[in-house]
DNA sequence: TAATCCATTACCCGATCGTCTAATTTATTG
DNA sequence: CAATAAATTAGACGATCGGGTAATGGATTA
């Protein structure tokens, strides 16, 4: 039984599989659940298949092949993402085309693997990703970073009063925040939370103020631009 | 003494750490030392004397704290990328300013990691980097996969039923979506352009159907989210 | 136990929003 | 020239928003 070495957290990571060959399946599902800390709840070979049993069980990680039948990888975690569990998505392909690459990645996937990954290795992206890393292959790190906007500016002063006077906001508040980036108004917000409108407009109110901002346009773009959601 | 867990290389990784508060250099190198695959060779206080011992060593991983004094990380990087190497770059600081993290990604580093990481963890960091891994810590790592290309950009997808039956916005429009997306009001949106108010109710009611949402936070969102502006 | 934080609900009020219809002007294109 | 699209303005409507203030119960903490 192999155990990590970083991590102190005992709590089970739990995994979803959605892969096309029964082959790679059942290699991933051994390999996985030779870890006493993860345990692969269940298997998809197809999208659909994928994202029932995905918002069924709300797995803390996705191990999500690109090239599926059907409804390939990219949109099946578009989908995912629009469903709002905050599972972590592995993308696991053989290619190393970098837009295959960057649509993953900029599609809700958390990292990227290669198919011919060492298994134990897996173990640790998976680990890791589901603390919420981003870990990018080797093969391909490389060509995703080249993707990043590049900075001319070389005007970096330590001027963060971004950090510092910031106010971390409830898990309740979180929820909301998340229906109000969706575009929710706050009676749908409301009716989500089964509650009254008058909490939920409490709980944007507080949001808009945490989140030092004067309206809720601005809260869902900074959310976004800052990856709160 | 801890011992990988997924590698098997039995090779030294060799590691420069270029950091100015001397504390945090000494932590740095204990937590490091403590591995015996890991070897901290060098330990420079600012980026001059940082890129003279990295030339010099030729380090597989360096450590770069990015609030340098004098030539900060950034530039640092860059002129490190600028010699030919193949040394592998930690990006590690306090902040997390989206800009930051973007602008060392971009500049040379491949992974970035905030200093409250748990040393241990910081170890794998470095083995999983001297592979050429990109890892990014939780705390930035939503906001650096934002930053890369939307799908929709590269056209990876064939379908899309997005691109095609989208209307372009006019030109005038898109002035406004900017505003829009920066929290701006109508009647802000209005001064801004030197219109009546009603000139930017019409345009952001333009905006909604265009881009097929429901109210302006949607769009806001989806402008962000597919890099409209 | 007292104090504090959180979630919840409620009411009020002015400001803002989104949609509608309708009109004028300018520019471009057929 | 005629037609079309874009930009502009206007008024009016109901719905929604954001900010107050205030109260209650539950949970956690000092």
């Amino acid at each position: 039984m192999v155990q990590k070495t970083s991590e102190t957290k005992t709590k089970t990571i739990s995994v979803i599989i959605v892969e096309d060959f029964k082959l790679t399946r059942v290699g991933l599902r051994c390999a996985l659940n030779a870890n006493d800390d993860i345990n692969v709840v269940a298997e998809a070979e197809d999208a659909v298949e994928g994202l029932k049993l995905i918002e069924k069980h709300k797995p803390d990680v996705i191990l999500m092949d690109l090239g599926l039948p059907g409804m390939n990888g990219i949109e099946a975690m578009i989908k995912c993402k629009e469903m709002m569990f905050d599972s972590k998505i592995i993308a696991l392909t053989s290619h190393d085309r970098s837009e295959e690459v960057i649509a993953a990645l900029s599609s809700g996937a958390s990292a990227y693997c290669l198919k011919d990954i060492d298994p134990q290795k897996l173990a640790d992206v998976v680990r890791d990703v589901s603390t919420g890393v981003c870990w990018i292959d080797p093969m391909v790190a490389q060509m995703t970073l080249n993707a990043l906007p590049k900075v001319d500016n070389i005007g970096f002063l330590p001027n963060k009063s971004n950090a510092e006077g910031r106010v971390p906001l409830t898990e309740r508040e979180f929820e909301v925040l998340k229906h109000l980036v969706s575009g929710k108004s706050n009676t749908e917000i409301a009716k989500e939370l089964i509650v009254s409108v008058h909490t939920a407009k409490a709980h944007v109110c507080s949001i808009l103020q945490k989140m030092c901002v004067n309206d809720r346009v601005q809260a869902a773009v900074k959310a976004v631009k800052e990856g709160m959601v």
